[in-house]
DNA sequence: ATGAAAGCGCTAACAT
DNA sequence: ATGTTAGCGCTTTCAT
């Protein structure tokens, strides 16, 4: 058995409640003498005690917790999103849980119901399509929660998301400032809003410089693992190179992106086509790959500190808070002239 | 508030422990009717119940959850561990939290805390370096744990780690055998035993072909972050291959691997400079480079899944087992033929 | 077949 | 300045 307050107070000879507020550094406005303050720390030092934190938890009713959602564990953005927000929550003394969605539903109210369970003090969530209703439920509940990289037009809450349409805007007009006629466009096959955005920015940058909408160019690719990405990406990309004729590519999205990239250069590009392709997201092979792959950055470390200083202030203001902070990032375009 | 059974007792009107035993499925065992447990359950949905965890762990004395200690999060090898090991310790009905520890000695050691803390069953750890000590305390508490990737030769523990010994002279060999001479090779600066027998691996290869062992080709790189990583590596990598002219690298790392890579592609090779590597852990970027590059493949879904079994097993027979598991794998060489 | 009650380790209000 | 005590939500033993 492990070693618990009382036997503190038993080896030290006083109550135990006086060893908690020692403990919870409240000897001194609980005016506990200087000395006894040491001799309760040298003893809990000595019996290497350790709290319980269940028992803290279930007494105070919330604990220095809080849970993140992440959708897809593959994406190297949203990992690298997870180790920011760990460090900074760690600066205002939270602890963070993470659990993985994979981009289904179900698992995401699980994961969600999990943490609740375990009275986390808030959530960061990056949520699965159709999460709509469970995160309408959060909201009653009136628990502290930040949506991160999508969120839903409908639902006033806390997000942290990119400008997709500006973003995807960006990236088609560079193709086409390229001299690119016929861009093919990859995305993930979703409802969700922040993927219609970036169609959209595509279509309108098509459209500002009058090249016509190919309905044909555009694959929507269910969410899958790499390897069954490839199987259905190494259908897709040949018939858009051989039949269709297309002279460049923009991935919407790091899932299709990684291994559309393997195909393309390995079947087409490595043996002299000269396809562009620009990313959304970054990743540290694309400068040297030949021709290298040019990409969205974004500001992936900004987009962790912020959803975690908007969560905390609404866990530490929770009464009286009203208004949902909503930010909105830019992408920055990495040109690798490609 | 939340809703607690004496909620849903006072909505049904039975007592409490009736509700606890309905919805813990012992209905059956302790002839609680059909039509109540019904009714039972029927209220814990209406009103939306969700169990406290904490109050069930602070009771049960432990968890279902295990804690998973993580060194590098910016390692891909890590992470697809981290989701195996997530994906398999639910088949056995256990949550997985998830800290990183960066490499550093203390932080691993507040985390585990952190862990024990928490009350988890069990623990998977890739320990940092220095964490003997706590390792051992470990054992004392009698709390199982199974170490991965690495551990200490000195303490009798669960371990699942690779061959690499084998696996680094097997590197090397493929090196030699294609006719390279000046093998430089990149190890992560570490007294950890792991990394010993990775050069050691080295060194036998080239004795055995009789290739005089030079020191100054080999360097250590302590851990840092990808941009610190990326200076050091700009000096040493220079320094190589003008002044000590060498023709192949064996990346004993991945943390060394993509920066040097990286330097070494924009500068070198790309330009014509023919410069063999091989890494131990491949990576999806290999294959599309030019030329590609050559990688020890660890078993990562097996290393997962060993574990999970290792830990589950000690945790079922917590007082019976005596012997401790140690599992070794072997790496699989790609040859990208580079 | 169902209920009463103890107690897990801790915090904090109240007492002295 | 330190001690007493109630109770957080739950499980489980023992009564009835």
């Amino acid at each position: 058995m492990s070693v618990t307050i009382k036997d503190i107070a038993a080896f030290v000879g006083v109550s135990y409640s006086t060893v908690s507020l020692v403990l919870n550094g409240k000897a001194a406005e609980n005016r506990i003498s200087a000395e006894l303050e040491k001799r309760i720390l040298a003893a809990a030092k000595e019996l290497n005690y350790r709290p319980n934190t269940l028992a803290r938890g279930l007494r105070r009713g919330v604990t220095n917790t809080i849970g993140f959602v992440i959708s897809d564990v593959s994406n190297r953005f949203f990992i690298k999103l997870a180790r920011y927000v760990e460090k900074e929550a760690m600066k205002y003394g939270y602890r963070v849980l993470f659990a993985s969605s994979d981009e289904d539903e179900n698992r995401c109210v699980e994961v969600v119901n999990t943490f609740l369970n375990q009275q986390v003090a808030g959530l960061i969530i990056i949520p699965a399509e159709g999460l709509e209703e469970k995160i309408a439920q959060l909201t009653n509940l009136k628990i502290p929660f930040v949506l991160v990289d999508r969120h839903f037009p409908k639902i006033d809450a806390n997000y942290v998301v990119m400008n997709n349409w500006q973003s995807a805007y960006d990236a088609t007009e560079y193709l086409i400032k390229k001299g690119k006629k016929r861009i093919a466009t990859f995305s993930y096959a979703t409802n969700f809003f922040h993927m219609a955005e970036r169609l959209d920015g595509y279509k309108a940058a098509l459209k500002d410089y009058n090249i016509r909408f190919d309905r044909q160019l555009v694959k929507e690719v269910p969410f899958l693992d790499n390897e069954k990405s490839e199987v259905l990406l190494g259908e897709y990309i040949p018939h858009l190179v051989e039949d269709l004729n297309i002279d460049s590519i923009f991935f919407q999205t790091n899932s299709t992106a990684i291994p559309g990239i393997q195909i393309l250069y390995e079947r087409y590009i490595r043996v002299g086509k000269d396809i562009s392709v620009i990313c959304f997201d970054d990743n540290e092979f694309f400068k040297l790959l030949m021709p290298p792959v040019s990409s969205l950055l974004q500001p992936i470390e900004e987009m962790g500190i912020e959803s975690v200083r908007i969560l905390i202030d609404e866990i530490k203001n929770k009464r009286a808070k009203r208004m949902k902070n909503k930010t909105v990032y830019s992408a920055k375009l990495i040109d690798r002239n490609n």
